[in-house]
DNA sequence: GGAATTATTTTGAATAATCAAAATAAATAA
DNA sequence: TTATTTATTTTGATTATTCAAAATAATTCC
């Protein structure tokens, strides 16, 4: 276990797999660097090299030909990454009054940047929020989340009130067009129809005429509760 | 001139260069590599090299054994990173109520991450505001800037009441001392006496009983105006 | 003005992060 | 199970930034 880097790089391959192992659909996977490397935008080789090198510093696990799986060490490094960005995604939204399709891009440079003690400013500012704008929760200072389990419009109840609650695309065109709509998180709405041949839902705000088409593809992102 | 660089590294180094410029008592000089790479904390051969690659670049003049200068576009460069570090500083002091001794660092790391959307909301949400905590005038949106000639606590009349504005000087230590003796920008002081053999200058703030003792280096960095 | 000192540049090497492309392993299909 | 396809790893280079130390230029000091 060799003493840990702490680039911005470090902490964007931690997120990246951080991010991968809890969208994976069946737990304790290991993440393959196909996936990473494309996360990251780099090629696979340059992926193996880097985990490799990680893995000399107790922050992941290797398998070569596996993949890799984060440490409790990078576990709780890569929570901290999340939680400096998901704190600063709402304070530009709420203090600063930016759009929540801008403040990803932002936050992405700013949380390698911010200091923990700016984020404590931050997250007592907030009043210590449990979700940024996107709905996506926030870690605590020692890195433990509380993720509850939510459905996607693809497998919830149809013509049942919901709560949108969590959107997990990140794309700014998609967060306009859904605000442009008033679906963004809070808004109560209603799944009217899922057509499987035409590949869309059929959703509606409640307090709204109109019934939005989205695809299936983008309707798997949004997560809705039980009211 | 090359297709421009654009890290962290190029901006600290323009803005060593810019700031040695203007703080050189005679304008239009170069700046001495030896100077450059100690501002920098590097060895001199290492700036020797990176000026040599900026010069590449046309946003330095760069003349072996003499020193380097900054270009028009160099100089547009550093003002705009002296902008972001600035309005940063106020704003993390105004709004997110950080002290004045611990911004300087936060800032030095943030100027490099914050967009030019996110500084124009700052500024914006700050009133445009012409100086930051410490009286260092901030730049405006195309690096213009406005630097008043103050003199400082070496030059001034004795005896007169005069307005502290600007301290040039980030050590927290140093700036601790001073808020725990309330002279900070704006308060109104008194050069009541300068002692050459001892080497310090005798401040007292107006309203206050107790005068304060510094020595002539740190009093150097304290810049007064008249009323 | 030549010797000693100081500043600057050069050279050679190191580290972090990356890519391209060849080599290899694993998975899939026939 | 052999051949093919796909994923992964290795190898060799490259770029940015840095340092140590040798070489060189400039300055200062009798």
């Amino acid at each position: 276990m060799q003493p840990m880097p702490q680039s911005s790089t470090v902490e964007n391959y931690l997120k990246a797999i951080y991010q991968a192992e809890i969208s994976q659909d069946s737990r304790g996977e290991l993440v393959p660097m196909g996936q990473l490397s494309s996360a990251l935008s780099v090629v696979p080789g340059t992926a193996t090299t880097m985990v490799k090198a990680l893995a000399e510093t107790g922050l992941v696990l290797y398998e070569p030909y596996a993949g890799v799986q984060l440490t409790e060490a990078g576990q709780k490094l890569a929570a901290l990454v999340l939680r400096r960005h998901r704190l600063l995604e709402l304070f530009l939204v709420k203090v600063l009054d930016m759009s929540w399709d801008e403040v990803h891009e932002e936050a992405e440079r700013l949380e390698h940047a911010a200091s923990e003690r700016l984020i404590e400013r931050i997250d007592t500012m907030l009043g210590r929020p449990s979700v940024d704008p996107h709905g996506d929760p926030i870690p605590d200072a020692d890195g433990s989340i509380d993720t509850p389990r939510y459905q996607s419009l693809l497998t919830c109840p149809l013509g049942k009130v919901l709560v949108l609650s969590r959107v997990t695309n990140q794309d700014g065109e998609f967060l306009r067009f859904l605000e442009g709509n008033e679906l963004t998180p809070g808004q109560s709405i209603c799944v009217e129809n899922r057509d499987n041949a035409a590949d869309h839902v059929l959703v509606r705000r409640i307090g709204s005429q109109e019934s939005v088409v989205i695809g299936m593809r983008a309707a798997a992102t949004l997560l809705v509760a039980n009211v």
